[in-house]
DNA sequence: GGCCAGGTGTAAA
DNA sequence: TTTACACATGGC
């Protein structure tokens, strides 16, 4: 094992000084409801792609739980088009609004009362996609795992069988630390890795 | 042309 | 329970 816990590898990330142009949080719009959107765009989307939706949606007016699920279908579809899959997110954004609302009624409730169980409920959002929602639109204490954090810590000489005992390997100390560390790791990977390999020079190895 | 990107749902085996 | 495939776009 090249580091002992999560706390050693965070440090090490720390160093690397990877957010210098996030000064405060990885994930644009941290907070809102945007995070919702870019959330579900962003599966099996690359984020820059994800960026273009979000500024086509936001020129719309369609930030908003109600603005979404007032406007026609195909803006919305025209609006997220960039991302890939369109036709799934935009089912997928269409039936989550209208279970906020019918739910929590806004989005401030939302955040304040939503647990995990709810979300992954919700066609559409898996583990990871229910822990980035917590994570970077509610600001909860919860750490996003994904192939990024399964390959880095592979090569660290870590094995998990699945998503949950990964998630579990991590043991963090309130959101703000949640947050930029899956940043931290997502672009650490981007930089410094490739599909089959990992390297790890940059962390002082 | 094939692979991949800040995944998930579904159907078949 | 696991595997294979669909979803769809643009960059390399």
């Amino acid at each position: 094992m090249l580091v002992s816990d999560s706390r050693e590898l965070y440090e090490r990330l720390l160093t690397c000084n990877l957010l210098k142009n996030s000064p405060k949080f990885w994930w644009p719009s941290y907070g809102t409801f945007e995070v919702v959107l870019g959330v579900i765009l962003t599966q099996n989307s690359q984020f820059k792609r994800v960026e273009i939706s979000l500024e086509n949606l936001k020129n719309n007016g369609l930030n908003t739980i109600d603005n979404v699920l007032t406007c026609k279908s195909e803006l919305l579809i025209e609006c997220i088009k960039p991302s890939g899959m369109y036709i799934n997110k935009s089912n997928y954004i269409l039936t989550l609004c209208q279970a906020i609302k019918d739910d929590f009624n806004d989005f401030k409730n939302f955040t304040c009362k939503v647990d995990r169980e709810w979300l992954l409920s919700q066609k559409g959002i898996g583990k990871e996609s229910a822990d980035s929602i917590l994570c970077y639109a509610c600001k909860r204490n919860v750490m996003v795992v994904d192939a990024y954090t399964n390959r880095l810590l592979k090569a660290l000489g870590y094995e998990f069988e699945d998503y949950d005992e990964l998630q579990s390997w991590f043991d963090v100390d309130d959101a703000l630390m949640a947050a930029n560390f899956h940043g931290m790791i997502v672009e650490y990977m981007k930089n410094n890795s490739t599909r089959k390999s990992v390297k790890l020079d940059k962390m002082r190895f």
